[in-house]
DNA sequence: GAATGTTCAGTGATAAAGTCACACAGAGCG
DNA sequence: CGCTCTGTGTGACTTTATCACTGAACATTC
């Protein structure tokens, strides 16, 4: 399905207008969209797929700040396109993914175009940054087993998931070793099995 | 000065008419702009003064995120206009200051019909985005006797500043204790010196 | 399939930071 | 002066981060 409900909401003639000017990119897994200090091509939208949106700090540290699928905007470019400067972050294709990257100039047309347009970006920015609020509060007062527990809990459904520790701790923005006797110490609990590159949820976590 | 540079570069007549449906409303040291869960009544524009927003997590404690001064825009409040939603956070006036109060009406005209407000609108927002990531970096990978003697180099200039240990907690997020014991080695290394409400720099501070 | 190299996981020691509990000091006030 | 309130200092303990190192699992090569 390569449509993206921001430019549904187009008056037709701008609809056909965006479109034609448009070709859906195809990323596969493990694909480097963008690294820290990349300039900016254009206004990403993701059609389908996962990106992840990760930094990593001056001790080498890294940390994922959010992701984004299908319908999602990539809001971070706008700041770059908008003043130049490169990006802080880099994104990550984790599931395949297809996105359309909308021009600096057809982006200009859409935002003095369409007032629905408008509100989509709008929209997607006030969420980002709620989204990076609640990471800040996130990191700054909860404790680390919480977290993993609750990062963990979101994934559990799929009965085993595919992850390396210091895969988790990039997640979670720690050290793979705490992540590691966290990990063990749940399996001590008989909430999970660990094996290489493995985690399987058994008891409290598929309830 | 009761102008805002967002508004200077409208066109005559859309200033004119913007500036007329515009109070500067005033607000003192210490006045509370929002707090979570308000529901927003427009989109601030700071005159002058200075204006910090901070966030309290469900554990209780508070953390800093940004503060706003002269020709700011509290691009926070734009999200929580467009979705409705309420604030995470909450604004607290730190030096007294004035701000227009755009109406989503007005808001709506100006995103329609001014190509440079729409500028500011999103270059502020890509200000904000960066300024929560850097902030998600410090916290997450930061030792705190850096974070501390760093936010003190930036005050230093001044000699002594009037702040209490909790206070400074907050602004870096952390616990009242942990600020207290930092400060007390600091002194101890001769680099300020501590009173009931106050630090006074001196030695590597001061040069 | 034995030797080798590479990635991943486990763990002890130590340092930094957060939490809890409480003592005490200065400021303001009846 | 004695009382109260707010701000500060500190010990004890827990949690998290960092460093250093070990061994296990897997892949590659001969």
């Amino acid at each position: 399905m390569l449509q993206h409900s921001i430019l549904e909401t187009l008056p037709e003639d701008l609809h056909r207008d965006a479109l034609s000017g448009l070709q859906p990119l195809r990323f596969e897994h493990g694909k480097v969209l963008f690294r820290a200090g990349d300039p900016c091509q254009g206004l990403p939208l993701v059609l389908n797929g996962i990106v992840k949106v990760q930094m990593t700090g001056l001790s080498g540290n890294s940390i994922v700040l959010y992701r984004m699928g299908a319908d999602d905007i990539c809001t971070l470019s706008i700041g770059c396109l908008m003043t130049g400067d490169g990006f802080r972050a880099e994104a990550v294709v984790e599931e395949d993914a297809e996105l359309f990257m909308v021009p600096r100039g057809l982006f200009d047309r859409l935002m003095d175009q369409s007032a629905d347009f408008r509100l989509g970006i709008m929209e997607s920015y006030g969420r980002r940054l709620n989204d990076l609020m609640l990471l800040v509060e996130e990191v700054a007062f909860r404790r680390m087993d919480e977290r993993l527990e609750h990062w963990l809990e979101v994934r559990a459904e799929k009965g085993a998931i595919t992850i390396t520790h210091q895969e988790l701790a990039v997640e979670l923005g720690t050290a793979r070793e705490v992540v590691s006797r966290l990990l063990k110490e749940l399996e001590r609990k008989g909430r999970l099995r660990l094996a290489r590159g493995k985690i399987e949820f058994i008891g409290s976590f598929v309830e």
